[in-house]
DNA sequence: CCGAAAGGTCCGCTGAAAAGACCTTTTGGT
DNA sequence: ACCAAAAGGTCTTTTCAGCGGACCTTTCGG
């Protein structure tokens, strides 16, 4: 009776202080490209306000990420804080134990994918899945990882842009982070990225004729290529 | 260029605090029926180590719980906290503004249902089909609404253990603990719940062929359901 | 009938966060 | 050439959640 269900129930409680999630949003922001490097962010005073926060509290984030060398801040008028031009690339600490969360991390991926690919297929607009074609086209266009690596996370979130949930969204960005640092830390031959553009165009076609289910297939066997290149650098799972 | 993307990275930083998560993980597993009427937790000390938090904080939380009649507890050897025999029914004052995140919250249940049901398509195991086959008997086999609901919550959370993924058991577990606030608030004639379950009993056949694409497909049809029953007593959409 | 096992009470400490006043630097506009 | 506005930088005060632990009270099993 007890067991399996109970564990769930009973898991430590998690509570990430509002300090480190500001440091987490931005932090993956930037490296997500979202924020792309030159960019100005919003006064302190403007930022705490909507992210609900204290400026005393944005501070201590920010400080952590001028000290890490993510942010440049310039004082004055006309100044702010910037983006810096060549943000630090991920470090390799994060992926100390990544091995263990590494692969819960892949099914959350799944799952979000999966359910914005699903709704996409039934919301999707015209200009949703233009978008999502001119993302296909500047990864097609490019040679640097980089470049192809910030396209790439814009087509997914893109995904769930298509899906209308301002929800699947915030998941997807999340969870692409969280992605991005294990992605970052392996080669791709641009081989293996012309083949997941192709898988890429092919989404986007299938949303466009609402074919849910191949749809899902295909994102599943998209993600697949991304795990099983993992798998050789994580540790073996048993 | 900035817009849409902005939106979701400067959005408010949420943080709940221990004492609320610890309310609303052991009231969700009450109201979702994993810890049934009757059951025991286990005592204040060993309950705060196993979630991670100090007694104190978790005695506020186990208090809010008795005073809204969903625990008791017994003082003296042999005494215990206990789930109520008849624990109050979902407030009605929960679905105040429900209408405005209901439908986010039926978007992530799309998700995290769509990503179980893939992966379990890949890794549910003989043993697993078997557990949710005989839930669909226990659901055909009742006539009671309660009882319907509480084995659909185990079925459900069952497609996530047979995914084989805590990550997303615990996703699973957390929406429909935020879906069941709605359902329950609705009426739900005995010919849709006849209905739902031959759903659900197709769901584990095509789960047993291996066939993704399919169940997806009728997964999300399946909540569909759902959601246009809710969509009668929801504030309109526009 | 005692001691162990449970819940119930209390208190002091720490650290995160908020709120706000104020300082310093820089520059765009007149 | 100025100066006011717009930015980041600094400080102080207050509040509150959470921790840790000592201790009390009730009840029952042996």
């Amino acid at each position: 009776m007890s067991g399996r269900a109970h564990d769930a129930i009973f898991e430590p409680v998690r509570s990430p202080t509002a300090f480190e999630e500001t440091v987490e949003r931005l932090g993956v922001a930037i490296q997500l490209g979202l924020l792309p490097p030159g960019a100005q962010l919003p006064p302190e005073r403007e930022l705490a306000a909507r992210l609900g926060i204290s400026r005393s509290t944005l501070r201590r984030a920010l400080l952590t990420l001028v000290q890490s060398g993510h942010l440049l801040a310039t004082r004055g008028r006309g100044g702010g804080t910037f983006v810096a031009p060549e943000p630090p690339p991920v470090s390799a600490g994060g992926a100390r134990d990544l091995g263990a969360r590494a692969l819960e991390v892949l099914d959350e991926r799944v799952a979000v994918e999966a359910g914005a690919m699903l709704l996409a297929a039934e919301r999707a607009e015209r200009s949703d899945l233009d978008r999502l074609d001119s993302l296909v086209d500047e990864m097609a266009g490019t040679s640097d990882f980089d470049d192809y690596r910030r396209a790439d996370v814009r087509f997914h979130i893109g995904i769930a842009e298509a899906a209308h949930s301002a929800r699947l969204v915030a998941l997807m960005t999340e969870v692409q982070g969280r992605v991005g640092e294990l992605i970052a830390l392996i080669p791709h031959p641009e081989e293996v990225l012309t083949r997941s553009n192709a898988q890429h165009r092919r989404l986007v076609t299938l949303l466009r004729r609402g074919h849910a289910g191949h749809a899902v297939q295909l994102l599943r066997r998209h993600i697949e290529g991304t795990e099983h290149i993992l798998a050789g650098f994580l540790p073996a799972k048993e």
